[in-house]
DNA sequence: CGTGTAAGGAATTCTGACACG
DNA sequence: CGTGTAAGGAATTCTGACACG
């Protein structure tokens, strides 16, 4: 624990699996990122790279907009669900999960 | 917890990242599967697929060969692990391992 | 607005083999 | 034994644009 929950926000998993993990196109995909909803990382090569927490928003958010909600509406209500939290506890989890993500693998040996 | 477990055992990364992630040459990374220590899956198109268990099974597997050891060691050593558990828990253990890769990703929307 | 698609190119990955040792 | 590499091909991904509406 605390490790392990790295694994859910580090970006390595590219837009082909994505599309399998989702059902959604790789249109759909590359098109929420235009309108500021996810934000995959690059390779050195250009590729996008996602996290398992982008894979999960991704599964949302299309739900939203099947519903009829609008990508602009969705960014909406993302940014208020962050500034519920405090902020002070907000920054101290930002911080936390950069550094998950960055230096979150550590475990001993199968042996 | 249980769920987010899961993402540890889901096949999703491609060997690229896997690169990134351990160090590892992708010569490296297919000669220890041509060995028998570590099993991707595969795309419809033939590229391998790893877990982040395999991202940090590979770097045990190259500690253990810079150490000296053969990989057909490292096999003997990773089967006698395996024995190590009762069969039934490990059973046990095994099809949960496989529910948790398929099925694991279920939490609520980020509101 | 949200998504499909054809277009051309670039990055990624695959396999089988030769090399060294 | 374990790993590097050049070879040729196939699968994947990228961007910008046109289309529908």
């Amino acid at each position: 624990m605390g490790s392990d929950s790295s694994y859910k926000y580090k970006k390595v998993i590219t837009i082909g699996i994505v599309k399998e993990l989702t059902g959604l196109s790789e249109r759909q995909i590359r098109y929420y990122e235009e309108r500021k909803l996810i934000f995959p990382e690059r390779t050195p090569g250009g590729n996008r790279k996602y996290s398992f927490e982008d894979v999960e928003l991704l599964v949302e958010i299309a739900n939203k907009i099947e519903d009829g909600v609008q990508t602009h509406e969705i960014r909406k209500e993302m940014l208020r669900a962050q500034k519920k939290q405090n902020p002070d506890e907000m920054k101290r989890k930002m911080i936390q999960g950069q550094l998950n993500a960055h230096f979150g693998i550590r475990k001993g040996p199968y042996s």
